[in-house]
DNA sequence: TTGTACGCGTTATCAG
DNA sequence: CTGATAACGCGTACAA
């Protein structure tokens, strides 16, 4: 490219990095502009990466499983980054982690930092093996898991949960049931269902878990119609998200019982959608766009200073009521 | 890293290259495996890539919003390519584009191929000015969209579109209306809308456009019903995909309106939740699996050899007739 | 304002 | 089998 210009690689690089510190004769950058033009020539980003160190680009790190919630963030995500000078890559790094407990996939991306985002399965691992995994990568963990040796936005599920249990509890709800996808291994474990445990054994009652096939009209309806017929006394269901929420109260809807009235319901999340509904639903909303610039803050502090002290932060979600589990 | 195991670079890099076709003696192996993992030492990506042209990845340009079918293709992309050597980058390219018109933060990525899926704004921008922007860079384009310059796997939406709608008329429906996003800009352009009009047009019958303010229960209920007390005759949906399909057979079962009988829906897509419904809903199924299969096919022989022929086809869809459509 | 020379960290070549 | 050495294509002092 220098030589077809007639003029040095250093005069090409100057005008192509569009750097405006230094002054280059109109003469010299008209040359340069037009053979670069005439050629196709594009900068070797490789090249440039490797004298520079940047790449320009954040890796987001998250699963891609259909969830609102999911696309909310990652519009919310693309949004900030787009007012700043980073590009985003997404990995679906929770089944590339299941699948082959590596991430050397995720890791072939040429990132100058990471967030991790509800990455269940794979927060932890990293964290524990990034010294020899990917030694000074920015690394920022948010949402309901994160780890401690690193800097998080945590979301504090756990006590949303607890909001929510005493919510219903103290509405006077008894025979309450805790609503995951069968798979999710979230019927279990994880802040939302040990909360609802805990909270019904304190209180001296039974706990029941429902199994979702999948996010899901018929699964749920399924599961549901399962449990009335098991529990007629049933009157209020915790759902694992927004998304199984909704579907619970317009399957409830369907078979004759009023939500909020007969059977309350509340979800996680706080998408758009739980306020639209017909029936709007309580939620265990998470503060998702507070969450997306604390964390691009806290990877910036890494990015300009890798050796600073990780910033860590539990944000509370909120627990907002609507009809579907007013009294 | 070379002079702490008291070894050469070379050597280190045959090490850590992981080949096999070159021999290293056990003890050589030994001592610079020892020294990088008490260094935490990784071989640095950009300058490999800088010397062997390679990265191992591929870049996926998509809409990252919320949509059933493109989880499921997404899905099945990541399967396929973890069968290969590849790994994945996924870049919300529509989004981008419609932001600033410019492909800079998706180039950022430094990938060896890129796989554009069902990008309807971007392609066509893309592949006329791909000489200036990424010469010889493999492309093809996936879906309902594709650039003729290029290697593309296309979806003959349009001939599905017809098939629906000769089912629809053949059945008898007289009031077809077509459904889609209120901002998709799909209501009135694009292969299924316009195939829908001119299916329309063609039996003399006046269309009928049906703008849902949203993906959601409660704005395709509340487009229903304002679409039946304007129309009392209305007898058939086309929804512009599955997720708007499966909401307006809820919407109209709330409604009191047997799916089918009374008015017949259609979608497109063909994801697996339109045969679970309590009543099975009719699609244009569209063969996401061979399409992802022969992309990834299409785009080796570009990597292989990137001045080899651009491959093209269009495959086409299957009409799946099912209860919500039935007599 | 411009060009020369060097270095970024790796792989490939070619002697040893 | 191993070690020098030369690229890879850029950005950047430093000298001109």
């Amino acid at each position: 490219m220098a030589k077809a210009a007639n003029i040095s690689g250093a005069t090409v690089s100057r005008v192509l990095s569009g750097r405006t510190d230094i002054s280059i004769s109109e003469e010299a950058r008209a040359k340069v502009l037009e053979a670069a033009k005439s050629l196709g020539y594009q900068p070797n980003r490789m090249a440039r990466a490797l004298v520079t160190g940047r790449t320009g680009l954040v890796g987001v790190w998250m699963s891609l499983h259909y969830s609102r919630y999911r696309s909310q963030v990652l519009d919310r995500m693309r949004a900030l980054l787009g007012q700043t000078e980073l590009a985003m890559a997404v990995t679906d790094i929770d089944e590339e982690y299941s699948w082959d407990h590596s991430f050397d996939r995720a890791l072939r991306m040429p990132v100058e930092g990471i967030i991790a985002f509800d990455a269940e399965k794979s927060v932890e691992a990293f964290a524990k093996n990034s010294d020899r995994l990917a030694p000074r990568m920015p690394f920022v963990s948010m949402g309901a898991y994160w780890a401690h040796e690193k800097s998080y936005v945590g979301i504090d599920l756990r006590s949303g949960a607890e909001a929510a249990m005493d919510h219903l509890l103290g509405t006077g709800r008894r025979h309450v049931a805790f609503m995951a996808p069968a798979n999710s291994g979230l019927l279990l474990r994880g802040a939302r269902a040990e909360s609802y445990q805990e909270r019904m054994r304190d209180s001296g009652l039974p706990t029941r878990v429902l199994a979702a096939e999948g996010v899901r009209m018929d699964s749920v309806m399924q599961t549901l119609s399962d449990a009335i017929a098991t529990d007629p006394k049933l009157d209020a269901i915790l759902c694992m998200n927004d998304d199984l929420a909704i579907y619970t109260v317009f399957a409830l809807q369907k078979m004759g019982i009023r939500p909020g009235l007969d059977i309350a319901v509340v979800g996680f999340d706080g998408i758009d959608e739980a306020e639209q509904c017909p029936c709007p639903i309580t939620t265990v909303s998470q503060p998702a766009s507070q969450m997306c610039s604390l964390a691009i803050e806290f990877l910036n502090a890494q990015m300009e200073d890798p050796s600073a002290e990780p910033q860590q932060i539990v944000l509370q979600p909120t627990l907002v009521i609507r009809s579907s589990s007013m009294a």
